[in-house]
DNA sequence: CGGCGCGTTGATTACTGTCAAACGGTGTGG
DNA sequence: CCACACCGTTTGACAGTAATCAACGCGCCG
């Protein structure tokens, strides 16, 4: 399980100091391994799942569909993300959890999760802690589809995403491979495809941003976030001890 | 204590059973009162508070400012709710929390806090939960503004704070105290004032809420639940073993 | 080669914001 | 006790933003 929870140590890691026996503590998290094609639900709305699963590769969104059959994504996530924990304690999920790009993932049952929480008061506080930055992201969202206008709302969201990337090793540079649809993008932000490509294009004509098939490139980081008023404090990408 | 925090031991009863013993633990919480009047800030965004604040009476909201002084609020709190419990991981506030009505709060310090979940994995389970339930109602809120009409929104926002203010027992029949101004629910909703005092009058013509001062009155439950395609699950009422 | 899915475009419509003014209740000072 | 100021609510006109519709381009895969 070592190489499969990497990710996930390494995004804990960014934000406090793991001892060895917490890292042995997480690595002897079983699970099972399960692939998903892009568009395939992980987890369905309504139901109850009796494990949580982590992001080991691609991504995956949670998505909530309003009665009129309009969907909104409410989180996107990357590898080394655990997307439901908050299902342990939430018993039935308000939401599904689906694949946006093709991914694999590792299902852990919630007795070893329970378990692993037990042995360690401080990894179950850490584990808390994602749950929380979770949140964080959530009103970040919100302000972004509240306040922001269109363009600086995508530039945020592009800012985030490569810090979270960057965080956990998947950048290369200033590069990094976000496989997602302009109308994944359109769920995420509340807005329509074609208003979101519209406002992609007038980023990429600016020189904010260059996206290429799944590849972004962000020439000057420091523009970009001046652009999008991109404050990363909500990321909690500080080792500190919690 | 045990007066002050009764909403809050309420809360935690809604979404499960507590034993004497941890009654007792939330109980023996010390902290201190302090009152607020309308539009004060309770904690700065950028700080690092060493206390989490449980509201005992009237509304806090978290309030999160662009670069160009538009505000937007990421959540509403009611008495009982732990509004930054997630401040004693979380470090830095990445928002502020305000009065949204003359309110009074309870300030507990972390060290406190972190002495109860030590003591009681359950309880410490139980405030993990209720953070969690705070990031389903963020999730709700998102698809509200993403994808939902604004008087639809704003129904499913009735709803919600009804069904949130049942649950501690604040509310008489089909009536409650919702002491908030329509800039708020603007800033709730990511509209502005003129919009949402349009689409509250029609709601209010349409007789599906009466809303006279403070005083909010739902005539038929169902009808307005329908109406905005109001689903409880997210809010977790259901008392269970967590 | 053809079909499919995503991206792109332009025209039109609908929604929401901004601005500016008036209304109404409350509390204060004369 | 009344006049006034203040603040939130309400209204209407107008401007700007975003949705919808419909068509086309383009690359990939069968």
């Amino acid at each position: 399980m070592i190489e499969q929870i990497a990710f996930l140590t390494r995004s804990l890691e960014r934000r406090d100091v793991l001892s060895d026996g917490e890292r042995l503590l997480l690595a002897s998290l079983p699970g099972s391994v399960v692939e998903y094609q892009r568009g395939q639900a992980i987890i369905e709305q309504g139901s109850e799942p009796k494990a949580s699963c982590l992001v080991l590769e691609g991504f995956t969104a949670r998505a909530q569909y309003t009665e009129d059959g309009k969907r909104q994504l409410a989180a996107l996530h990357i590898p080394g993300d655990f997307v439901d924990l908050h299902g342990m304690l939430l018993t039935t999920m308000d939401h599904s959890v689906q694949a946006i790009s093709r991914c694999s993932v590792l299902f852990v049952p919630h007795p070893e999760l329970r378990r692993v929480i037990s042995a360690s008061e401080h990894l179950g506080r850490l584990l808390w802690l994602s749950t929380l930055i979770d949140g964080a992201i959530l009103r970040a969202w919100i302000t972004g589809i509240g306040r922001r206008s269109t363009e600086s709302n995508l530039a945020h969201l592009i800012c985030e995403v490569f810090l979270r990337m960057r965080a956990v090793g998947l950048t290369r540079d200033t590069r990094f491979d976000f496989a997602v649809t302009q109308q994944d993008l359109a769920d995420m932000q509340g807005l329509s495809v074609v208003h979101i490509n519209k406002s992609l294009q007038s980023l990429k004509k600016a020189g904010l941003v260059e996206w290429r098939g799944s590849a972004v490139t962000i020439p000057d980081y420091e523009r970009l976030a001046r652009f999008a008023a991109f404050d990363p404090t909500y990321l909690n990408l500080q080792q500190r001890p919690r």
